[in-house]
DNA sequence: CGGCCAATTGATTAAACTCAATCTGCGTGG
DNA sequence: CCACGCAGATTGAGTTTAATCAATTGGCCG
């Protein structure tokens, strides 16, 4: 059967990776203090700072705890491409057991919580919670969807209907861990950081915001974005949101 | 301690999943017995047919044995962006066992043979085989990092480069499993296919290609590629081969 | 020989980039 | 309280890259 995002879940003040996992399987109590109880190691990065670097060794898997990062990578000469964004409840390196040596740059946009977690905590995981070691696996996949999509809006979208992609991509993984009312985004990126996703100048993504006001799809106020068309939006941009909600075991 | 291309490798006639397997880390004789059984199921792929749906139901896990498959994904106006290649050895569909919709489509470029795998064996191999399963997890953490390898070509390289990148990229993972003299590839690929990768249209690809031959730095006969300067075309490209062949336990 | 698929080329248009200012909000020091 | 500086956003103008449209060519097969 297939689990939506408008399930019952956990209450609003378990974290976020509770609120992930909770939205797609019935978690126990055990499993639910187990996930809190790997978030006793936080660190707090600062603006802009990696916590992951290309090419260097990994040690450790981090859970987003607050905040968002970016997954990255630069060329020689200094240009950026954004991979892919770590919201709250997202986990990265998981792989830290199979390949220690990093592929890419992580940072946070803003200030960042992380909680790190030892990688044999993850060993434990898929020995002794197996349900939560399925919700691994589907993140994992997830990932792996997500980063298709961004592949499909660089190829094959136009400028404006990557904005919108991207948009609704962010809307619908913001969901998923209620950090959306249904309309208001807080979107911690600067219009670089937009456009080093959607592989644009910087120039260009400005202009396609203003087009998007222009036109009554979103409004912009300080950090926040609301989408005040979903529907015509998701039409534009010709956006599948299968891939970030489905579950089944 | 990393091991590279270059080191010993099972004979030539084993099948590419051990040739590609065999040149990371040594492999008993019981994992290369256990690896050939895997492929007693096999299933030839006419040109083109779709052999993975994107929304339908996966349930089995596919092993390319000859010629190259593509992943890919249509918009709904029916532009395609091609997301990735599987070559010989490469394995579609790994995380069968937690994620039953495909979310993307594969077809074969050419004829294509596969060897279809049971889900329960993939199971079987974390089990009983640390060293498969290790090298899986390697294959699955690989396939991330090229994937990100993709999204920077797309968002973030020049035509030209994009296309020397990919070349690269095809040399190299070629070369893992001695489909290479070290300078020409047989590559099944259409200009159309490369367009559809590299999120170009067909027109401007022949004429990169043009440009490449006219400079010299490739030579094309027929389906096969000949790269005659790899050093001046990393350059170029600003590739980097680490992500590919890169591995430690 | 005809038909078809893939490659190639030319001409034109459109999308997106670059360069160069300017503007706005905000915090800081005097 | 205001001048200054800075980061981020915005706008204009001109250029470049790549797309589109439209033929034409070449090879291969029946």
């Amino acid at each position: 059967m297939t689990s939506i995002v408008t399930d019952i879940r956990p209450p609003v003040d378990s974290s976020a990776v509770v609120r992930k996992l909770g939205a797609l399987t019935l978690l126990s109590e055990t499993e639910i203090d187990f996930l809190e109880g790997l978030q006793n190691n936080k660190v707090e990065v600062p603006d802009g700072v990696d916590f992951i670097t290309d090419g260097s060794d990994m040690n450790a898997t981090y859970l987003v705890t607050k905040g968002w990062a970016i997954r990255y990578s630069l060329t020689e000469d200094g240009r950026r491409q954004i991979l892919s964004f770590a919201l709250p409840g997202d986990i990265l390196g998981l792989h830290v057991n199979f390949r220690r040596t990093a592929t890419y740059h992580a940072a946070g946009l803003s200030q960042l919580e992380l909680a790190v977690i030892e990688p044999l905590r993850i060993v434990e995981i898929s020995q002794n919670y197996p349900v939560l070691a399925a919700g691994l696996s589907w993140c994992t996949a997830r990932e792996f969807a997500i980063l298709g999509d961004q592949a499909v809006r660089l190829g094959r979208l136009s400028a404006y209907e990557r904005l919108a992609h991207l948009l609704l991509e962010l809307w619908h993984r913001l969901r998923l861990i209620s950090e959306t009312d249904g309309k208001w985004l807080e979107v911690p990126m600067r219009q670089t950081d937009i456009a080093d996703t959607l592989g644009l100048s910087l120039v260009h993504v400005n202009r396609q915001l203003r087009r998007m006001q222009s036109e009554d799809l979103i409004t912009v106020e300080k950090d926040w974005i609301r989408l005040n068309d979903v529907k015509k939006m998701i039409a534009l941009a010709s956006f599948d949101s299968k891939h970030l909600s489905e579950f089944r075991l």
